[in-house]
DNA sequence: ACATTTTAGTTGACCTATCAACTAAACTAT
DNA sequence: ATAGTTTAGTTGATAGGTCAACTAAAATGT
């Protein structure tokens, strides 16, 4: 018998819950929710913020681009973004000397204790989460999620 | 030898490409941009819009907590999603003789048009993608997305 | 050297998501 | 029956995401 349960065809009788990009689009609401939470309570600052926070590192000196690259993130709302965190006293911008457009970034002594307190809450929940897949599932999500990433960029199917 | 490439611990060293979360959130953007494209092309309807139809159903009769309870959708967003949904004339509303408190909502004939045009596209790009990956990969990225979802909704780790 | 293009970042307008307050109908229990 | 509670859906306030216009500096090409 070849018949898997997978790939699954949706309709009316094949409930939502087999169709791949919304199941993606469910568990990751959901994850983002408890990261939330998780931060909150934690550290107290807000999941943008944290993501923000790893790009610049601990090491700092980024620029906004730098940032993008890692992450993808629009640039106003990155602009926005770190506004809010030099606001908080998290961040420090200096500017660059030899590219007057651009300005260096790094985290300040506040930034930084949140930082270290932070991560390795964040690397806790990161293997607890992993640590609910089989090892060929936490293989494969990976595999997989990367493949699919490409499949949604390229244009051979739009 | 044990080591496993995964589960991957994220550091300086690891970049944000090997934490799980990070990777479904960007995917997941990725699928979306991809998704909302597509139906632009095909039938001209919002990504929301077309996932609150396939809740609908091409047989009709639902009602809003009905479809809350399929797809997990804010109350007030779907509420307003449906507004806008009857106002393109693809949703009426006819209310409910047993019970005033709720509406019975169905495709209109135009919305059941669209509806019978679309979901054989986004079949054929379900297909597609779940084409790119590999039957293991397929089969574990459900399972570890059930997982996911669970561990995400335990507060056992928060 | 100077006009053109590219890159860096900011800002404003708009749109969607989330949360909470609110009205109204229906159920529950005395 | 009727007070209290639950369920259905609407609406408003607000935060966050997305897109495009804009300024300024640097790079490029003639």
């Amino acid at each position: 018998m070849e018949t898997a349960i997978y790939p699954p065809e949706f309709d009316s009788d094949t409930p939502l819950q087999n169709v791949l990009t919304w199941r993606i689009h469910q568990v990751h609401n959901r994850l983002n929710v408890h990261a939330a939470k998780f931060l909150e309570k934690t550290s107290g600052i807000a999941l943008a913020h944290w993501r923000v926070m790893l790009c610049i590192g601990a090491d700092g000196n980024t620029t906004h681009s730098e940032i993008r690259r890692k992450i993808a993130m629009d640039k106003g709302q990155l602009s926005r973004c770190l506004k809010g965190m030099v606001d908080e006293g998290l961040v420090v911008t200096q500017e660059d000397a030899a590219d007057q457009r651009q300005q260096r970034l790094s985290l300040t002594k506040k930034g930084r204790r949140i930082f270290d307190k932070t991560l390795p809450e964040m690397r806790k929940r990161q293997s607890y989460l992993i640590g609910r897949l089989s090892k060929s599932e936490s293989r494969m999500i990976f595999s997989a999620l990367d493949k699919l990433e490409v499949a949604a960029q390229n244009h051979e199917f739009l």
